[in-house]
DNA sequence: TGGTACTGAATGAGTGTTCATTTTTTGTTC
DNA sequence: GAACAAAAAATGAACACTCATTCAGTACCA
């Protein structure tokens, strides 16, 4: 029984904190008002995490590990590096619009964290990224996309892409099709922008 | 005498907080540091800036002021859509490479404060986004670029690959070298991406 | 001597974290 | 399965500290 109970409250905490922190950003929420959204007192929190940050990095790594297992099976439906692209721009999205305060989160605390929070090395999002690479690695493979494609570049390219276009749905808060559209729009965009001469898409 | 002093000191407190701010974030800095740095007493910022968020949306508006009139001119040099896409690309990153610890609060502090500093609209930034649209729009207008592109896809989709691309390089410190490599990998992508059955780039 | 620009010590509101105490669970014995 | 004790989990009031902001005073000038 207590195991159950461990992690439940654990991941009480852990949900909340996505909300309060999605709703005021990171350094404007307090730790109060955390523990008021899981229904749990304060202390009780410091007997999880270490502390704030750490509160912040947890949700990191087990969203993003979420998210990596759900694209790394999205993608297994097929092994063509161009539907491939078309999968990941979709799913990425999707993801977004499923999870929107999570995107709220990731979108806007995670590059502050991985900038000022010294112990913090994000794992799981240079894995996110290299999902993108693999795939147009094998494309490259396969002679479908360019040779002289840097990998480094281009994953980089299509994940700010997206994190913008992200970002901006979920700011002002546009209705669903817009995001529908815009993965429609960058695959194109992109697959033709990554094509060797021949006819594509 | 009076109003050289007032530029001088208020230009002095703009630049220490930039240089503050791209160390620590916004949140972990300390008026009493950029005080120091800037060489005036703390009370003295209040004399020219309403309160810490004033003085981070002052860094903002008056940045991209700079950067917004310096695209401008660098646009000026041609009227080819194509050309003027190398150009955007070209020049943005290059003015993350010179102005290293602007880029860095740019691009790790300006979504924070366009969602939560209610009071902020970034009207500036909208603006320099839209500069892109723009040579997109004409790019269509000439039959360069494909009709069905959604402006507001692309230049989104533009300017988060050069984000996130510029924000790589500020964040890892890489030689120069990898910003120019970037931006012809870039561009290549995102002209032939949107030209339209033609032969291109 | 009046006005302006500036100073920096003092203030006090706000908050992450601790820890003495309480509550709940688990294990043991009859 | 009741009664008890030891351990574990949870609580939340109080603490210790930080720092943005203020303002009474100083310096300088015309």
């Amino acid at each position: 029984m207590s195991s159950i109970r461990q992690g439940d409250k654990r991941f009480r905490i852990l949900r909340a904190a996505v909300k309060v922190f999605a709703k005021n950003g990171f350094h404007n929420s307090r730790i109060s008002e955390i523990a008021r959204e899981a229904e749990v007192a304060s202390g009780t929190i410091y007997l999880y995490f270490r502390n704030k940050d750490d509160i912040l990095i947890n949700v990191f790594e087990e969203s993003l590990d979420d998210i990596i297992r759900d694209m790394e099976k999205e993608l297994g439906a097929t092994d063509d590096p161009r539907l491939r692209v078309k999968l990941f721009i979709r799913r990425h999205l999707k993801l977004m619009k499923e999870h929107r305060e999570l995107a709220e989160v990731l979108q806007v605390e995670l590059r502050q964290s991985y900038k000022f929070m010294k112990e913090y090395e994000p794992k799981h999002w240079i894995k996110y990224l290299n999902i993108i690479a693999r795939i147009f690695k094998e494309g490259q493979e396969k002679g479908l996309f360019r040779e002289d494609l840097s990998l480094g570049v281009t994953k980089r390219a299509l994940f700010g892409a997206l994190d913008e276009i992200a970002l901006h749905w979920v700011l002002t808060k546009k209705d669903e099709k817009y995001l529908d559209a815009a993965a429609e729009q960058l695959a194109r965009m992109v697959l033709e922008g990554v094509a060797t001469r021949n006819g594509s898409s």
